[in-house]
DNA sequence: TCTTACCTACGACAGCGGTAGTAGAACGCT
DNA sequence: AGCGTTCTACTACCGCTGTCGTAGGTAAGA
């Protein structure tokens, strides 16, 4: 389970990855709709960079099919949004993530539901123990 | 309280910004050591020109004191914090922060002190409603 | 006064990420 | 066979960030 050292992606490869993660593999056409679908219209060849980028990177995959490269994602989106975290919570709090999760409770707005919800999570800490 | 669009800044200025917070307003001379005791052997300009970019970003302010200007930050740890979250909630999430708080809860190791301070925080969240 | 030490201003450079153009291969239609 | 479409490979460029070096000021001691 050896964790990437680090997995550093930019703002606009994160999109790719999302479309990746939301729509399962698919071609550069087919990524490049979808950024443009969420407002991000980027060219052809621009999606294709990324695309590349983040295969060097060993972060997704491709496979040829037909006359295009299928691409998929290689890392799950909950190991990103971990190190991506980590990496706040270490460049913030020195680790510690305790009192960034207590801002975060303090400062954001959530719903009774999601209050509900969150108190469960915490709930279930107890049992399982550190 | 119109809070900056965005404040964008790079992880070697986030530790100047560190050093600022955790021992208020300081020299180059002084901001270095910190660095250096924490294990970022920067030479002496290079951390002129984080602090020189810091300011241009209306991030600190300086005034000149004897011999040197004295740096001090005018943005709190906090905003920053939250802001960084907050981009990283959109990008990973759309924004929905109750995810990605509830991966945090369920991947972050706490102490029984820390869950007894978290529950707490979330059951005033109840009282203070939305 | 000359030297030394320290300070700031300015310029430079490389690597990365976002963005795209162009060239050339491959496929299909006429 | 020739043409248009589509795909990939390559190259390029700009701005930002991390990192310094050099040059020139100023204060303080020899």
């Amino acid at each position: 389970m050896a964790k990437k050292v680090q997995i550093e992606l930019g703002e606009a490869e994160l999109e790719v990855m999302r479309a990746l993660w939301d729509h399962g593999p698919q071609t550069v056409r087919d990524v490049m709709e979808r950024l443009h679908e969420r407002g991000r219209t980027v060219a052809y060849t621009t999606v294709l960079t990324f695309l590349t980028r983040l295969e060097q990177k060993g972060v997704v995959a491709s496979d040829k099919r037909d006359q295009a490269y299928v691409y998929k994602s290689k890392i799950s989106r909950q190991s990103v949004t971990m190190s991506r975290i980590k990496a706040l919570v270490d460049q913030l709090y020195d680790g510690a993530a305790a009192p960034m999760l207590a801002q975060l409770i303090e400062n954001e707005r959530f719903t009774p539901d999601e209050i509900t919800h969150l108190r469960k999570l915490i709930d279930d800490l107890d049992s399982k123990g550190s």
